[in-house]
DNA sequence: AAAAATTAGTTGCATATGTAACCATTAAAT
DNA sequence: ATTTAATGGTTACATATGCAACTAATTTTT
């Protein structure tokens, strides 16, 4: 058993693979529409357009980084105009984020480029396949979120 | 359909997701036994495991990061005695990366650690399942690859 | 109602990362 | 055979990240 271990079995790998290979095609697709985002301000972007005004404790789960992280991602984002911070009126510790004008804007248009290039990414996989997929991406973390190892 | 769209509709999303648990998943799991590596090393290693003597390109490609990361991970690799550089007798700009007897010790006691792990994390997941998640993968991966943004 | 514990968010620091420029070597073009 | 281009690897620098310590506000305990 343990002398016919493959890496190439394990799934860990192979969606560590495709999650970097996703975040530098994001990235290498909006830069040539002139824009400069990385995939998880994508994702904080587009949280937000679904659903606008929720605190940075939510966000941080929504993409699963730490609370510090998600300030720093704030605060970029904020520089540019493209969020901002409001006091949440009834629980002073905490910031509702709020996409601005300029940020819903910015944010259809990467929603219009990321529609477009889905058909080459899901192309050869139908509504099933991705059905599946997500079935089982979503067993993965109920599992690991149940593992003794994870708090 | 720009209105109606949803980040959780994304696969991206979800690969991203559950690579980031799998990450802190596998350092906790390691660290647990007294273990200090990253699930990247890991990959490194177990690479290594099935077949030494591979080049430092080889390894970039196979867990896709760039090559100077690769320089960097195999220096820590190196300081620790886990692997050892040898000058490629054929082109001597290449090394060849082989793992050092601790090396192989430590990698033995991961590939241990990672099986019995891995019933919790694959639980209710048949063997259907994950060769069809793994056939998924690779198909995004070819439509990556083809993409115009991927250089 | 005071003390203790949690929670939301920020900051500092040490480490990791991406990018581009760089060396040395090998392969290709002329 | 010499120049030119491509390849494998390293380094420098600016930025991003993880972690732990911290503040301030809220909840829970006593």
């Amino acid at each position: 058993m343990q002398e016919t271990f493959d890496i190439e079995q394990a799934y860990a790998y192979y969606i560590h693979r495709i999650d970097r290979m996703f975040g530098i095609h994001f990235q290498s697709m909006v830069s040539a529409h002139g824009i400069d985002v990385t995939i998880e301000q994508w994702f904080i972007l587009s949280k937000l357009f679904k659903e606008d005004g929720i605190s940075q404790i939510e966000l941080a789960d929504k993409i699963f980084r730490d609370k510090a992280n998600i300030t720093r991602m704030i605060d970029g984002l904020e520089k540019r105009n493209w969020v901002i911070r409001k006091d949440d009126d009834s629980d002073r510790r905490k910031f509702r984020i709020f996409l601005t004008k300029e940020g819903k804007q910015i944010t259809s248009r990467l929603i219009k480029i990321a529609s477009e290039e889905r058909k080459n990414i899901y192309k050869g996989l139908d509504a099933k396949d991705l059905v599946q997929l997500k079935s089982i991406i979503e067993t993965l973390e109920t599992n690991l979120r149940n593992s003794e190892f994870m708090k």
